[in-house]
DNA sequence: CAGTTTACTTACAAAAAAGTAAGTTGCGAA
DNA sequence: TTCGCAACTTACTTTTTTGTAAGTAAACTG
């Protein structure tokens, strides 16, 4: 397994490459909000319990500066600001919904109810 | 998004518990190596670049924990032992797989050479 | 009896990820 | 004139993960 740089950065394999684009607590279910619809800041916060205001800007983020995610940011007051999946983004849909299926299954086997998952 | 306990840890959903016992810098790596065929420690040393034992060691023994690998110590000197995957961690290697596919799509979105992948 | 081999083990340090809490902005409403 | 809203921002601390380096065990070899 050879190694590659990229932005400065070293990686072995192509695993650590993805994982370093969705890994971490927060990138998958970000994402798997903004799969079915555009989302304000104020909305994905209310929708991620326990998320920090620190964590959602700083993966919301690192997810568009990857164009994974689009910001666009109304010029009102209060302000606003919807966050939507780009096409690339969407390819990392069906990476974390295999992710979801095993860890479902995962829970399964270890006698963790899943209704809430269906 | 309901929350579950696990073993004293809280998840907030099936992606955090399945990354919990796959997730890492080394897990993947191990599990991608095992699913071809049974290893040596000394092997596994070999084979993964840049891993050192401490990390190694610690990242079996959790495999192992969680029931995707299986450990078989040979009573000889110097030492044997061996590592082989379960009927439950072949279940992550198509989770693998795909992360894995995943990276290398997107190392080539960005330029990276592929070549060594495929 | 010192050296070699393999599979670890341990102590410690560094780096990365995540959490906590408080503050900022601008404007319209009360 | 103060208040509230929505989307951040900042400083700081804690926790988790990873790395580094050195050491151990047990028996066979020369």
């Amino acid at each position: 397994m050879p190694d590659f740089l990229y932005n400065g950065k070293a990686y072995y394999n192509p695993v650590e490459f993805a994982m370093d684009r969705l890994g971490g607590t927060w990138k998958m279910p970000i994402l798997w909000r903004l799969k079915d619809r555009v989302h304000r800041y104020s909305e994905l916060k209310k929708s991620i319990a326990h998320i920090s205001d620190k964590m959602l800007i700083t993966q919301l983020r690192e997810l568009e500066a990857d164009g994974f995610i689009r910001r666009e940011v109304f010029a009102v007051v209060p302000p606003k600001t919807e966050y939507s999946i780009t096409d690339k983004g969407r390819l990392a849909i069906p990476i974390v919904e295999t992710i979801r299926n095993f860890g479902i299954q995962l829970m399964a086997l270890e006698g963790i109810d899943i209704d809430d998952y269906k």
